[in-house]
DNA sequence: ACAAAAGTTGACGGCGCGTCATAATCCGGA
DNA sequence: TCCGGATTATGACGCGCCGTCAACTTTTGT
């Protein structure tokens, strides 16, 4: 009767062994020093056994992603919880990527191996959807705030342009400046001091563009900013 | 005498060759298809000739990089010019990227790869200092336009921003969503019908947060576009 | 015409993925 | 307690790919 659950549990076990090594070496030593053999061995186990839980070395880089996805849609549950006023909420969006960024960044540079075609073609169709689910809640999170704003009267959305497209916006000028201080060398030496704030003034500029009410300076938005990732800091601190 | 220039002729050629059978294949059949020894039976010669052109495969895909970023870079170069107004030109450089993204997609795809830190990681010292040059040209026709613009009074930088990080603004947001334009699937499906437009809105919209004047509002750009790209059409046409 | 230099070739070593026949282990029923 | 079928573990193997190198061919300079 133990004995049931034993087997099953040790499997279990496994596979988050797996998942764990694999990310020690992905972030330790890049996507190339992964291979199944090291896996393996490093796991304890022949290399056959690590088929028994995953079809292909792509579907353990992307149950990585999974994860790392559940980490970043957490962080913007919190953040669209953290203020009443719609564009503090949209803020917080933006403090909790980046939070998520630099304080998550064993996630989010796994998270980046979504966008590689080579491996999330391999992926299987449960796979694919599991990784379009994450990615719809994500952006719904955020699209509902838009939609509230616009409820609220704080926000007129520009002609023809639906409220998942000013998400888009954001989620590009995010997506698009996280990425570039990520994983490009050296932005610093191309006059680019602190991107962090940059990426935040950009932001906040784009809300004032739209009309976001109410209409804040960059100075005003950074006292507002560092109060919310107080808060911020607070709610996922109590979530663990 | 005609022999020296012969065989060099020949050599230069082969280079040349080689560079347009590995874009097909990459473009055809994405980077797990690019073997060396497909490329050498398409070719029509043995592996060891590539290696006296290429230290490795990914020095190949990089030369692809750096031919993509010319054809960019030659792209913003037009655009710079298309117009005394200074907010315009901004305008135009997008427009010149949105057009790079659809019109040469067989370049922007093949730009992606730089930013595969596998691939870039391999490259010569050589080729990693030529793509630095590339990053810093076209970021540097940018920059000349945000400083005229402020030297003419049409924009004040916002506090602590310099000029590049303005810069990197924009790049992030039509980096960004041009990345995920390209390269994710189904965009439409998440209630993103005309992400073009929507990025065009989101930029104006940005400019207006900056009050970059004169101010615009996204229906008044729409026809400015239009008669930029118009001009831009006839400018990168006579270029050829 | 000839020797040195430059270029070409393809077999080879090494490595990584995923498979599969075989062996070990587990489990429910007698 | 013991047994037979089912489940799980193993690692040698086939295949394909990268990059090398010693042997060979062509070009160049004299």
């Amino acid at each position: 009767m133990t004995r049931i659950s034993r087997k099953q549990h040790e499997i279990h076990q496994r596979e988050a062994a797996i998942l764990h090594i694999a990310r020690r070496i992905l972030l330790d030593d890049g996507y190339e020093a992964l291979s199944m053999d090291k896996l393996a061995v490093e796991l304890g186990t022949a290399k056959g056994t690590l088929y028994n839980h995953f079809p292909n070395k792509e579907e353990i880089v992307l149950a990585l992603v999974c994860q790392a996805m559940q980490v970043r849609l957490q962080l913007f549950g919190v953040a669209a919880m953290v203020s009443q006023k719609s564009r503090e909420r949209m803020m917080a969006i933006g403090l909790a990527s980046e939070h998520y960024v630099r304080k998550h960044s064993e996630h989010f540079a796994i998270e980046q191996f979504v966008s590689n075609s080579t491996i999330r073609g391999k992926a299987k169709p449960k796979r694919q959807e599991l990784i379009r689910h994450f990615e719809m809640q994500c952006m719904g999170s955020v699209t509902m705030i838009v939609r509230d704003a616009i409820a609220v009267g704080d926000l007129k959305l520009p002609t023809k342009l639906t409220a998942e497209e000013l998400v888009f916006g954001f989620w590009s000028i995010t997506f698009g400046s996280h990425v570039l201080t990520f994983d490009r060398p050296g932005l610093h030496e191309l006059g680019i001091n602190d991107a962090w704030r940059a990426v935040r003034s950009h932001g906040c500029s784009m809300l004032n563009g739209f009309n976001w009410q109410p209409f804040m300076t960059f100075e005003e938005s950074e006292s507002v900013f560092a109060e919310l990732d107080a808060r911020l800091n607070m709610l996922i601190g109590s979530s663990y």
